[in-house]
RNA sequence: GCUCCGAUGGUGUAGUCCGGCCAAGCAUACCGGCCUUUCAAGCCGGCGACCCGGGUCCAAAUCCCGGUCGGAGCACCA
């Protein structure tokens, strides 16, 4: 066969067709769908949303757009002790900025009743029992798959137990409501739930109305019931609470969503954790959400990033239950893709030297925003005889004495120490090429995701400029205020 | 300890369900070259992978078994 092709590729390689396949990346079909489907997102309102929520996020979003239907925003609020308020508006804001639609959101701590009714009817027909056990005694038991002595309290006494829980009548910890699964089950993450604790922390949203409180594995299936949802699609963690969940469903033979779970994707780097970043902004690491150290949509939008970027990131990287890390590396490319013919370009000078102008007369230039979007413009100087310019001192020390370098789309001059001897106005192929600016730039500073800056000259013309830009051999940054910008990517 | 999930180049993935069109595609990174008044973008070329061992089969990245490694869960968190 060798033999053959070695025959082949020396005396006819006009036969070796090499067909190029093009597989364009797209997310798998959604088994069982009927028409419409509803679908939903679910986030803890701890804080507003990082960089891993994007990710059940857009696929959501995705599968919505592609077969029509609804998208629900379920805020999940049943833990009173993780609930930063601010999460209520940001959240809802964050998702429009990625450009995720939802039809409609749902709080959870707007529908005890709805829980409480469900919980009335699962104990009436011995589904679930009140357990007033010690809670390390409750766990050992499960572990041995041993029945707690509270499991064969029948419906009505139950029933009275859950009314005295509701008015108040037991302290946290005292009594919980637990779903009755298989206690012989293999799988001891499976096997009997608490459906329902006591909370006594005042909820910011309804105070302190309740006091027994769902947990999510029971709202959650409450709600995905009640919602309509056709499909659930969620990370991997939560397989197991997906099991149990379907014990609530199979009890009320309520038709089952379809289930995926995706792999768990590791940020290398980022601090994702809420609780982490609020001390941080309690002690001052953090300047707020949106500090440039984080990895929240806020900071994100903040550093220039095109919402379109998330899109494609996550579609790339599919619905497998395959486990990842997050690649910054694909990710600022794939938005430099998306962003670069847009961006206009300025001359930004970090650690500005200044070099005298020697041996030219006056010159007016006109330079390109953009390197081949004409549309975006061009702006212009006139640099007056004997004038000072600025250039990166870096640059100018690894520049030979006596050499030649252009000052781009300006002139090309010779290095003499600190003086520029002026050389010529035309290109030269093959010199070094450097941003400059002229000696009225203005301060211009750079946040670094590190947490360090950059302070420089910004050319004139960039003075008033605000937005998303690229910073001609220095890298793309985002201007949030004048004088100041936040550093996107190289 | 018990249960579940996964394993494709440096990185992110496609293909795996339903074995053959996979001599394994795409992207990114890296290396060359072209283009260029940015070290950006663009164009051309190159490098580089099916965790290991068995089995089934004419044929295995794909199916089966065993191992190894990684991850998750076993919360009165979500």
């Amino acid at each position: 066969m060798d033999q053959i092709k070695t025959i082949i590729q020396d005396h006819y390689p006009e036969f070796i067709v090499k067909e190029k396949r093009i597989q364009e990346h797209r997310l798998p079909d959604l088994e069982n769908v009927h028409g419409k489907v509803v679908m939903r997102m679910a986030p803890s309102p701890s804080g507003p949303l990082h960089i891993g929520h994007s990710r059940m996020a857009i696929l959501n979003d995705e599968y919505v757009k592609r077969y029509g239907g609804s998208l629900i925003l379920r805020i999940e609020d049943t833990n009173p002790e993780n609930i930063d308020p601010i999460a209520y508006d940001q959240i809802p804001k964050d998702l429009e900025w990625l450009d995720v639609n939802f039809d409609k959101i749902v709080i959870q701590s707007d529908r005890f009743d709805l829980y409480y009714a469900e919980a009335r009817k699962l104990l009436k027909e011995e589904h679930a029992y009140i357990c007033t056990c010690e809670q390390s005694d409750f766990k050992a038991k499960l572990l041995k798959s041993i029945a707690c002595p509270h499991r064969n309290t029948n419906a009505n006494e139950n029933l009275e137990l859950f009314d005295k829980i509701l008015s108040g009548k037991f302290k946290k910890g005292e009594a919980v409501l637990v779903i009755k699964t298989d206690l012989n089950h293999p799988n001891p993450a499976i096997r009997d739930w608490i459906a329902f604790r006591i909370v006594q922390t005042s909820h910011p949203r309804v105070g302190k109305d309740f006091v027994f409180y769902p947990t999510m594995n029971f709202s959650v299936a409450v709600d995905d019931h009640l919602l309509g949802l056709t499909h659930v699609i969620r990370g991997k963690d939560h397989l197991n609470n997906t099991y149990r969940q379907l014990y609530i469903f199979n009890y009320n033979s309520w038709k089952i969503p379809e289930y995926y779970h995706y792999g768990l994707v590791k940020f290398p780097g980022f601090v994702l954790k809420t609780s982490i970043i609020k001390k941080g902004i309690k002690s001052g690491i953090y300047s707020g959400w949106d500090d440039i150290k984080l990895a929240t949509i806020m900071t994100f939008k903040k550093r220039g990033f095109k919402p379109e970027t998330f899109r494609r990131y996550w579609i790339e990287s599919g619905m497998r239950e395959i486990d990842s890390e997050f690649s910054i590396e694909i990710f600022n490319s794939m938005n430099k893709n998306i962003a670069d013919y847009e961006t206009p370009r300025l001359f930004f000078v970090p650690n500005p030297l200044k070099l005298h102008l020697s041996n030219m007369e006056e010159i007016t230039t006109r330079i390109p925003n953009h390197p081949s979007n004409k549309s975006l413009g061009v702006r212009e100087y006139t640099i007056p005889q004997n004038s000072d310019v600025y250039v990166p001192s870096f640059d100018w020390k690894t520049v030979g004495e006596s050499s030649i370098v252009r000052l781009k789309d300006l002139c090309n001059v010779k290095k003499e120490s600190e003086n520029a001897v002026y050389v010529g106005n035309d290109p030269i192929k093959n010199a070094k090429i450097l941003q400059w600016s002229p000696e009225d730039g203005v301060p211009f500073e750079v946040l670094k995701p590190d947490g360090t800056r950059d302070r420089g000259i910004m050319e004139p013309h960039g003075k008033a400029f605000l937005g998303f830009c690229q910073l001609e051999r220095y890298g793309y940054v985002n201007v949030v205020s004048p004088g100041i910008a936040y550093f996107t990517h190289s």
